[in-house]
DNA sequence: TGTGACATGTAAGGCGTTACATGATTAA
DNA sequence: TTAATCATGTAACGCCTTACATGTCACA
């Protein structure tokens, strides 16, 4: 069968940067990561299990207050060894699924009410997003020395920005 | 549970357009709506016989060649009736699940020999895909008389190459 | 002392992909 | 006559979402 499985390369690529607990990897899919994948934590506790398994990472225990141990997670030399693979393949474009492109498609009268109103709506919500990228770019890479350091993700950042303002301008020539 | 299923309604805006076999739907995610959604006939055949089953659609059979009976679907009124509502309702932003990007966010070392060749590989890809999208585009609407019968679908189209104008110009910066 | 964030799991069920399977029609 | 396309299905299985469930810790 085999299907992609992408979330396991991406839990690799966090783990590669510093042991993290599954609340940790939880939470970057609402901030960075969260701009192109996403994933609940009811997804990636029993992922964290199955790749222990097959020793692509390990887990040590941490003592939190007296009660709470924290399992922070590791990655193992097998699990760096697919990480760099899956970098090294080709990568596949996979068709944008947008529910407002969707909708937008079936809409034939230039001068419908209802085409009006949606686009309107999406202004509103794509206006806020981009100014939200705005902000963690401010935030994040205020100055040309983090943009050396974390390059990729200053790329993505800086291209989640250029595809929102590209989106509002056609957006407005609707 | 209750999940999206947007297949759903693609289906219904297809068919309330023109009856259509499970075949013809099947196709048009290789063309048009390829560029914004995807979905396999082993996907469809199963969809339309629980739309038929909730009355959402309806089929007739049409004769071809001497054995083949082919089954033409229609859209009947609750079809009609949550397709519109579907319009009606907000549309929900989902990350683009980009797996290019998705590396490229692992990638600290501006320098590195496999950002290159990364880049120089998405470059030729979306590349190509412009060019098709460019050709689309002459196809379907050279005049501005389709542009107004079929507005939505064209402003699809537009954004489509705006989008992927943008990706390359953006890969060009890397 | 209570609220919100931290922390970790499981269960049910829908969605989507790949593979398996079969047969008819059309055009070179 | 044979290859490509048309045409319609099922099966297995992995992925993802929603909901259920429980408990700790820090801080006000």
């Amino acid at each position: 069968m085999a299907q992609k499985n992408r979330l396991q390369y991406i839990v690799l690529g966090l783990l590669n940067i510093e042991s993290r607990t599954g609340y940790d990897l939880t939470k970057s899919f609402d901030s960075d990561i969260g701009e192109f994948w996403s994933a609940n934590h009811s997804q990636i506790y029993p992922l964290l299990k199955k790749m222990e398994q097959e020793n692509l990472i390990s887990h040590h225990e941490v003592q939190v207050g007296t009660k709470l141990v924290k399992k922070s997670y590791d990655i193992m030399s097998d699990g760096k060894k697919i990480f760099n693979a899956w970098l090294e393949e080709p990568s596949e474009i996979d068709s944008s699924h947008d529910e407002f492109i969707l909708k937008l498609y079936f809409i034939d009268d230039k001068k419908s009410e209802l085409l009006e109103k949606m686009v309107a709506e999406q202004l509103s919500v794509r206006s806020d997003k981009l100014e939200h990228l705005n902000q963690q770019m401010r935030d994040k890479f205020p100055d040309q020395d983090k943009r050396q350091t974390q390059y990729g993700h200053y790329c993505v950042l800086k291209h989640a920005i250029s595809r929102e303002t590209d989106y509002i301008e056609w957006l407005k020539t609707i």
